[in-house]
DNA sequence: ATTGACCCTGTACTTAGAAACGGGGTTTAT
DNA sequence: ATAAACCCCGTTTCTAAGTACAGGGTCAAT
């Protein structure tokens, strides 16, 4: 089997190894096995265990929801259902801010000084509130 | 001209007294005048900025946008279209993390267990990585 | 056998956005 | 004239997600 230690892992992950140390302080990711002078040796799927919280981060999940994904995908007695409806959740969320920015962006022409702004006219009054 | 205390503003901006104190010293809001005794005196217009603050808020932008949005907004010399194109890479940024957790979530049938979830799998390979 | 590049642990510091605390002044009502 | 309920300021604490030490062990090469 192959392993690397921590700053070989660190790398092919494109994080630090203070972050490796920071997410096993939070459970994200398990110890892996030490060797006696106490040195970390990571395995493939640690690497793709960080990979994977790399991913859920860049589409703006939060560590802790990140760690309610992972629990999910440990325990096999969980449904896709599960995963499927925290996702839209997410999607949700996103989806109502969006449909509110498009709505100012959408009566603005973008023309005049910021006094003419219809974005900033809305934002003023409570027209921004239909969330 | 109608003036209240620190306590006042809070409650209709829905906030606390320490928040009108954060964001005094961000500069997010000005110092109003005071009292002989030093007691802040806000007016609508102080109301209306905060309020302008909490809506922004509401909609993803954090407190260091908004300042920016503020000091267009302040500044009349700054034109409607630098608010629309800050407004729209706001949007541009949402649009593409709604889209990737849309197009997971559309090659999902939420059945089975979690080693069935299609949404786990493609957040295990890069799939996800179109961002 | 020593130097340099690693590794370990534990603790402290950082940014964002507040919330809370300590110690003290003020205003209002009784 | 005193108690309740405000206000002030400065400092500390909190969560999130790390980053940066400090102080020390280890491994590989020279």
């Amino acid at each position: 089997m192959v392993q690397f230690q921590s700053s070989e892992l660190a790398k092919k992950a494109g994080v630090t190894v203070e972050t490796l140390r920071y997410y096993h302080k939070e459970a994200l990711l398990a110890e892996p096995q030490k060797t006696a002078a106490g040195y970390r040796q990571y395995t493939e799927a640690d690497l793709q265990r960080v990979l994977f919280i790399k991913r859920c981060q860049g589409l703006g999940f939060t560590l802790k929801e990140i760690k309610e994904l992972l629990a999910l995908k440990d325990d096999t007695t969980h449904t896709a259902g599960e995963v499927k409806t925290l996702t839209q959740e997410k999607i949700a969320i996103l989806e109502e801010i969006k449909t509110t920015l498009t709505s100012l962006v959408k009566n603005c022409d973008g023309k005049g000084g910021v006094s003419d702004c219809t974005i900033l006219k809305a934002l003023n009054t409570n027209e921004a509130n239909n969330h």
